[in-house]
DNA sequence: TCGATAGTCCGACGTTCATCGGACTATCAT
DNA sequence: ATGATAGTCCGATGAACGTCGGACTATCGA
């Protein structure tokens, strides 16, 4: 059909407390750093979160629209990537601090496993 | 005369989620630049917000809880300070990126309007 | 003591959020 | 075509959030 093309904030759309609340969340904190670390396209499969399937397109989504994440269809798949450039001129310092920061272990212990399909 | 103590999460305990989370507030970002400008305790009613007297108290607890501001009861006053060396120490470079990040780039601008990933 | 000042606490209300299962669509390889 | 793979869309649900007014407490100065 139609090919698949996904919405992208402008760089100049957007604004620091969306892209602070995107970060917010671990399972997408957990997205950005890993994109971070690979420095390269993944697809969402690439990433194992805690959460269901339809919890993770969310969560890809939410970064998506606040301008954190690029998104590609390519085949069956889509690929995420980190808009570091955007990101590194409008918030210098910000993509780094967040992804090197060294996490304390959470005080809240059990992690709710994976829901098996 | 109860000193009227206020809970302060060590510095241990201060996740990256929840100082994000605190930071993705227009109201509270305005106050942690505001702190981080004037590089000094504060009274609460020293920024003007434009919400209520109830929902100051509230983003200031909320900062205080995830372990961005200090409060410390003085008189009838509470005064506010940036908790920066245990920031600076946890999150390197995340409270100078998010203060001098330079907020709502206008639309005039508008050249480019893809993403560079 | 009295008034003014500074902030707290307490419901309440509507909104947004994270989460899920399940049905669905799109693409590729065979 | 068929099946496998990858992700989307659609309600729904319960929790968290931002917001408010208003009554309340604590402190200070006159």
């Amino acid at each position: 059909m139609t090919a698949r093309v996904l919405e992208h904030p402008p760089a100049e759309e957007i604004r620091l407390e969306e892209v602070l609340h995107a970060l917010a969340d671990p399972a997408r904190l957990e997205i950005v750093r890993f994109l971070a670390s690979s420095g390269r396209e993944v697809p969402c499969s690439a990433i194992d979160l805690a959460v269901s399937k339809s919890t993770t397109t969310h969560h890809y989504r939410v970064l998506r629209e606040a301008g954190v994440i690029t998104q590609v269809y390519r085949g069956t798949a889509k690929l995420n990537g980190l808009r570091r450039a955007d990101l590194d001129r409008l918030f210098p310092g910000l993509l780094d601090s967040v992804v090197n920061a060294v996490t304390a272990p959470r005080a809240d212990t059990a992690r709710a496993s994976r829901p098996t399909p």
